[in-house]
RNA sequence: GGCUGGGUGGCAGAGUGGUUAUGCAGCGGACUGCAACUCCGUUAACGCCGGUUCGAUUCCGACCUCAGCCU
């Protein structure tokens, strides 16, 4: 019997944890229990899982669960584009929305935080990266120092100045911007053009199932093995073709994936085989490490403590 | 057996007769449009024994060990 806070058609299921804890396995048992994919819509929260082409290094469900479980949000960009926390927002609200209409249970799962934290508790309304002012701005970066840039938005805006360091440039630049762009504090807007909380945008509840590692160990032994799988999957192959592909760099945000990164290196002759292995799994462990310390302390959570998604679904279900 | 060159923190890799780089990893932290990002802080080493010296990771010697070459 499936608890009526899961099967609530007016509520959002979200379910998140570390990289490797097996947040698939449990999305898709728990569609199982809510009686298929007539009855629930995945969502998928997930930075790297938007990129077509990107599906061995990022651990993306096969075509064949797809299939039988499909995912919003999964291939949505092509991997020489950009995506933002508040492109997310705005796409799973329509996802949710339609869910909704289609009277499924909308499912949220994903490991990045940054993005459930801004669909959760809302994120503002403020413009859009600008290109142009953007490139302006790295041009002034690069003639005066970043301190002096630092100093200029500490008169303009103190609260956000006061909160990135001048050595964050990508943060720094994303304040002045702002700044030049509306002529108001970052920090200003953010409380005045706040959108809302989840349930103040869609007036819908939700409900979070924090999956955590009840032994760190065990996890980073699955993360190696899932690495070292991904190799035999043909990993480098996928790098490859996307670095022969000849428009994408290594600067751009899905290049700088976890894993991809590390094999551009390799590919390129940086680094050798072993390093490559040795930095991609230390890379996803401390990824999973930089995950787990947003969902200890994540808000409202029902929080599981599993090893193994089996374990996750049976806590799930008994609740 | 002989010769040569090396042995530096978890790994890579500089350097110095006294204040002991750096990168990656580790640990702690910040972070509202790149977040699997970006940034800040921090732990930790000089193969072994002896000698020279006020002082040795650095100079000298023996030893152990690794790589290459020679017989």
């Amino acid at each position: 019997m499936v608890p009526d806070n899961l099967t609530d058609p007016g509520s959002v299921l979200v379910i998140c944890g570390p990289t490797a804890i097996g947040k698939t396995a449990v999305a898709m048992a728990v569609q199982d229990a809510l009686g298929g994919r007539e009855h629930a819509q995945l969502i998928s929260a997930d930075s790297a899982l938007i990129y077509r082409g990107m599906d061995i290094g990022t651990a993306k469900p096969t075509q064949q669960e797809r299939q039988r479980y499909p995912h919003a949000l999964i291939d949505i960009r092509d991997p020489s584009e950009n995506y933002s926390a508040a492109d997310f927002v705005a796409d799973a609200d329509t996802e949710i929305a339609r869910a909704i209409e289609a009277k499924k249970k909308p499912i949220v799962v994903g490991g990045t935080m940054m993005y459930l934290k801004c669909l959760l508790e809302g994120i503002a309304d403020l413009p859009t990266t600008d290109i142009p002012l953007r490139r302006e701005l790295e041009r002034e970066l690069a003639e005066r120092s970043a301190q002096s840039l630092h100093d200029e938005l500490a008169q303009q805006d103190p609260e956000a100045a006061g909160s990135i360091h001048p050595n964050n440039h990508q943060r720094l630049l994303r304040a002045m911007a702002v700044v030049r762009a509306t002529g108001r504090p970052m920090s200003v807007l953010w409380r005045d053009n706040a959108t809302g909380t989840l349930f103040e945008r869609t007036g819908l509840h939700h409900e979070s199932v924090v999956m955590l590692p009840l032994q760190r160990n065990q996890l980073h032994r699955r993360i190696a093995a899932r690495f070292r799988q991904m190799l035999s999957m043909g990993f480098l192959e996928e790098v490859q073709a996307l670095m022969n592909r000849g428009d994408l760099t290594r600067d751009m945000p899905s290049m700088r994936a976890v894993g991809y990164r590390q094999a551009w290196g390799h590919l390129i002759e940086e680094i050798d085989e072993t390093t490559f292995i040795e930095q991609g799994i230390a890379a996803t462990r401390q990824l999973a490490k930089r995950q787990i310390t947003w969902l200890r302390r994540w808000p409202d959570a029902l929080e599981v403590v599993a090893d193994t998604p089996d374990q996750t679904i049976q806590a799930i279900l008994k609740r």
